[in-house]
DNA sequence: AATGAATGAGACTTCATTCAT
DNA sequence: CATGAATGAAGTCTCATTCAT
């Protein structure tokens, strides 16, 4: 991984992504299903060429390497996973006066599921390119710390004086909610993705066991 | 990996691990601290000879290929992250009158949060290889819900007979508590092991929600 | 050696030799120059590329394997040592009625000792992998005893009527001069080319001995 | 090949072959078996202990190295090829006063084919060395036409004397013969050793056509 | 004498990447 | 833009040989 920040990184992606052309998204398209598959390390650039229909120097005429292949695939779906949050979603929520912080717990999970099972082959690869790189590790972890918290921030805060949620400070709260959901996820859409999931259930579940964490206790 | 069934190679390699010299037990050791470091495909038998400060040909000599390695890491793993609990530690439980499925399950839970905790690189490599082997992934599902029911069958009807639990099908009982706790140990363990954790407050918050999903609400 | 039959090999192999780039020649060339000297066994790909001036990469961009590489030795010489026989040779003969079988028959040994001479390095790699190949050289036997019948067989009938051949089966004629002529052949060219050959004699022996297996004695 | 003379290198070996332990001939045994089998080169020495019940150490403590042991199969072979036509055979053949060199040639044929049929896995192992190693094949041509010569010089000049023998130089008389012979061994032994041979039809082909070479038409 | 663990050079093969076309 | 031939470093694995026990 290059030094660059995850942030600079995805937004300089942003802008090339939306000229890709129609080889360039199907090269695209099949590294995600491979490396989904067989892991990054153990996918060749041979493969996903012959895959996609092309020959192996276009990947390079494209990406430049197979690592920039991986963020091209990554970084996208980083951007999208946490900022629609905040332009799309919360925008909604923070407009229109909210129930309670478990409807809105609900609401937004089931929100993010719904956005992982879209992008669950990319939501693999991301998890385990996370297991071995310690820098996009640290990257995420602050990045999910500073990203949404100026959004989320303020309907924490509402909370706190409701007296919906213990008085913790709101990185504790939302590192809390993360693992929680991070989880789930993972344990859903990489891990054993084959099982009978009753996602409903389990995201009700998932939502008491937080509020059982950081709700407070009436 | 090959199509012997995990508890024929698990059983096999038993046998051999006892005889381990002291530099097949380095050359282990260091396959461990690497594989999970940097992931099985991302390490080579070159690095690991180097580190462990043997000859390539050495590892070969023991293991015959690398995959033969990464299977003399994860067996003994496997083998003892079950039946531990049904030889030694359910029998204690089974013989000393339980004061409620609550504790038990705590208990059992903690003792599972410290063997991985011992062997937490092992459980990174494990999660990993599961990742990306669709039949090692299915053999442990089958693995995980065959070995421990003989055992926990018995404790579980108990509890279902003192009204403690719902009448689910013992499997699909099994299964509820496996993914919880896959999922907190994956996060706690594998992902992001560097943070603050609080073993005893998540333990407790991981039995409640477990509680919630399958115990008789009263 | 693969499951497929020599012909299909062969055939297959004839469509891709015609387009081989400069390199890929320079590469057989070389093979066959060191597989002749040294052995298949003995020789290294890496001593190849050296020879051949190519990178060793480019030898398994081309050939897949050493394996392979070997194939594309063998096979297009196999397919012309008997074809030719049937399409261009025999058909000569076949055309123009021939005095004796005698005369057939030297006219044929001539011309495939004029093939066996121009290719005396792939017949002697050849000879080699058949010692210690029994596919190859099952396939070679049945091959032999197939491929050149069906055109071999009307002159060998013919001069059965005219009464110059024993009235042996055709296969059992077929075999008995095959085996005269490989054995001339594997001493002449591959064991000791380096003696001081008089090839005319050695034909007009060999013709000789083969008439007094085969032929009618008056 | 090391620099010493087939016979140094035979009659060295003779002495230390009758010590022969046990398990120096098991492993002579097996060696024979493997290199007939696959070639010399394609067979390796942790194959051959296996096979031989040994350890890999074992044959490098009486054997030196693979070549040595490769010496220690073929020497003795080449020193019974020939000398016991000499010593045991010809004696024989001298003391009585024989028929016609017809006859002398039929027995001494029928004889060597009798040798080699019993030995049929070191001549095949030894042709293939032929093929690769040039001053082996040297060494036997100078070999074969000097050692026997001594002996067979008598009875090749009784027969030209008798006018049964063209008036060539022995050397060349000597050469026809082993040629036509060893064509006929090679198809025969080595290489199609599975066809249906009728030995005693080919041996009087293969004295008639010799006849035609070098006997005198009357 | 016999063993077999250990070696490191070298085997075949794969790989990401470059560049002339 | 796209290609695919070419590369050589690096990968896994095998080998003949050595040596302490």
């Amino acid at each position: 991984m290059p030094a660059k920040s995850l942030l600079e990184l995805a937004l300089a992606q942003a802008k090339s992504t939306e000229k890709m052309t129609e080889k360039q998204q199907k090269i695209v398209e099949t590294a995600i299903q491979m490396f989904a598959d067989k892991g990054y390390a153990s996918t060749s650039t041979a493969e996903i060429a012959k895959a996609a229909g092309v020959a192996e120097g276009t990947i390079f005429r494209h990406f430049g390497s197979k690592e920039n292949l991986l963020l091209s695939v990554i970084l996208p779906f980083l951007l999208n996973a946490v900022p629609v949050v905040a332009d799309e979603f919360i925008q909604e929520v923070l407009t229109k006066p909210f129930n309670s912080f478990e409807s809105f717990l609900t609401t937004l999970i089931k929100n993010r599921l719904e956005f992982v099972r879209e992008n669950k082959q990319i939501f693999k690869i991301l998890v385990v390119e996370l297991l071995h790189r310690d820098d996009l590790r640290n990257q995420l972890v602050s990045f999910f710390q500073k990203v949404p918290y100026q959004h989320v921030t303020v309907i924490l805060d509402t909370c706190k004086q409701r007296g919906e949620l213990l008085d913790l400070p709101n990185p504790v709260l939302i590192r809390t909610m993360l693992t929680q959901v991070f989880g789930y996820f993972m344990v859903r859409f990489a891990l054993f993705p084959d099982l009978n999931w009753d996602d409903s259930l389990e995201v009700e579940q998932l939502v008491q066991v937080i509020l059982k964490g950081i709700g407070k206790r009436d």
